[in-house]
DNA sequence: ATGAAAGCGCTAACAT
DNA sequence: ATGTTAGCGCTTTCAT
């Protein structure tokens, strides 16, 4: 079966056409009569052969590959339960559409830089993908100046790109209001860092809900976590003396973190204090009580970051695109309530 | 600065030199003198040149791309903390070894049995990284067939497969006889699937203490999870009947799944029941109270796993290579002992 | 030490 | 509908 190095020279002799016509069958392209593709694919079929992607890629430019950029700056996160059903959903989409995904964490800033400069200028990807970083990344305006195509994941402000993302301040509005019908009085906040523009919309939907109610804003009630679940705890911690009746809490781990604050200080969740935590994550079920929260569709937004990127690599970047996808409440026993608001 | 597209023939031109001599200091080889090198250099600083990685793999046959493979049997932990840890390993290896990662999950049997095939027959890859699957999984066979250099994560029992893993049975054994030494009778096993060597040697770590201290061997006392917080739990509720006063878990995932049926149950760790897990992620150190476990390098075998494919690469598949790397034990609060046994 | 030239395996424009 | 041919951008003999 294996006379010399399988090439479309080999498949083109064995099936007695010319590579020309090979590749059209292969590329599944018109212009081959019915008999001569068939039996360009038995060949094909009864050799195994796989065409060499460099090769294809060399002549046609494109590679189909994708890169998946995550920033340093968020790396803390990557082993939150969020990273993983990205990548799924990434990997998904990549599937579906026959490319390759290539994955670039890095280690230090110096990595992040050379990586950086190498995913740009580089033609290896056909295409990036970046995570909700630092508005102020410099991978953005690098990958815009080198017209590299790519996708966020994660709004951002510049409106030449285009993403994905969840609509962050409906889903806290969501939640908040939620407990406001509960009846909660002193409703606090555990946000997200401040350079996350998630972490930022979730609490522009809190104070949306509140306002809204004429609830008084207490700056005392408003405390910053970074998404970790040791600083839902130390927020909480820190809430502990204002005596919240509740509390939005801006992630899951975050609010797994809270939990485990109010549980040592012996506070009794929900009927001293009401949880609701963001992006249902499998853990939010089987917390003790069990998580109200916002279910955030993680996996089809990687999906849908791929598609993008793949209308953008077909059509050009230009408009930029943008799909904001709606979230869910999803009541469990920690606000307190089954009863839907 | 942008005269015609950047190529090595710009740039060669541009210093006034061959081609060739161009290829020679971009690959840092000798035979140039310091004057052109430094010329050519500067050049290549000036344009920000980076060689096209797609030309160069088709001349070289070195697409400096490994494939991290994470085949369908295991995916259900895909979202346990372990994998973004080894992920960080990996990517740490390829980044340190100038090489690109790309990531392969499946979503069905069938496309998975597709990219098995291109995989194997694809020379898009150098190399190739599987994770620990099921001991007959196809794709292990079709690399070794297809001559794709390859290393396992996690051990293989075929002597011509290449791996780094960590030593499961010592871990388990270390854990159990601490359990032993601390007075507990009645020691129970949650154990992982058995398809997993993993699980299997860690259980032979189990057998091996108690049979060592001449302890009976109580069948009831063995019940089977699947590495899932989910199966932690249920598999806990199974063994509450029998009264367990000790369970070594075969993962920190699971023990915590343990640890929740407990609570349920309204059984006190560690004064009742106590608690020893495997893994050491960091949940370990947040649950309640805190898991005494086995820690395991898990980045490191990430990292040493790039290294051990990068030495294959280089030097030849065989002899197979093997790396065993040791366990640690970690005694918090759920054993009951903050002695060191 | 340097350069000329032959591929690497494929796609795609062009010719038939 | 099929075949011929010229690259794609680089590495790598082989000359010099």
């Amino acid at each position: 079966m294996a006379e010399g190095k399988l090439t479309i020279r080999q498949i083109a002799k064995l099936a007695g056409v010319s590579r020309s016509t090979a590749s059209r069958v292969l590329n599944n392209r018109p212009n081959v009569s019915p008999g001569m593709r068939e039996r360009v694919q038995k060949v094909i079929a009864e050799t195994g052969y796989v065409p060499d992607p460099i090769a294809r890629s060399l002549s046609s430019r494109r590679s189909k590959i994708i890169g998946l950029v995550i920033p340093l700056a968020i790396q803390s996160l990557f082993e939150d339960p969020f990273f993983p059903r990205l990548m799924q959903g990434i990997s998904q989409g990549c599937n579906d559409h026959d490319h390759t995904l290539s994955l670039f964490l890095f280690h230090s800033e110096e990595e992040e830089r050379k990586l950086y400069h190498r995913i740009s200028r580089n033609r290896l990807l056909d295409g990036v993908i970046v995570t909700a970083t630092r508005t102020d990344d410099p991978l953005i305006p690098q990958l815009i100046a080198n017209r590299v195509p790519f996708v966020m994941h994660g709004r951002h402000e510049d409106p030449r790109v285009s993403f994905v993302e969840v609509d962050n301040e409906t889903g806290a509005y969501t939640a908040v209001t939620h407990l406001v019908r509960l009846g909660r009085q002193r409703i606090a906040l555990i946000t997200g860092p401040a350079a996350s523009l998630a972490a930022e919309d979730r609490k522009q939907g809190y104070l949306k809900a509140l306002q809204e109610r004429r609830v008084r804003i207490d700056e005392s009630l408003i405390v910053q976590g970074d998404f970790t679940e040791t600083s839902g705890y130390e927020a909480m911690l820190r809430l502990l003396p204002h005596e919240p009746a509740a509390v939005f809490v801006a992630s899951d781990t975050m609010a797994l973190g809270a939990l485990r604050a109010l549980r040592e200080a012996g506070k009794r969740v929900p009927d001293e204090v009401a949880l609701i935590g963001f992006d249902d994550m499998p853990q939010a079920t089987t917390a003790h009580p069990p998580l109200t929260t916002i279910r955030q569709p993680i996996q089809q937004t990687g999906v849908l970051a791929v598609e993008m990127l793949m209308d953008i690599l077909e059509n050009g970047a230009e408009p930029s695109r943008r799909i904001i996808l709606p979230t869910e409440l999803v009541i469990r026993a920690s606000c307190g309530s089954r009863l839907v608001g």
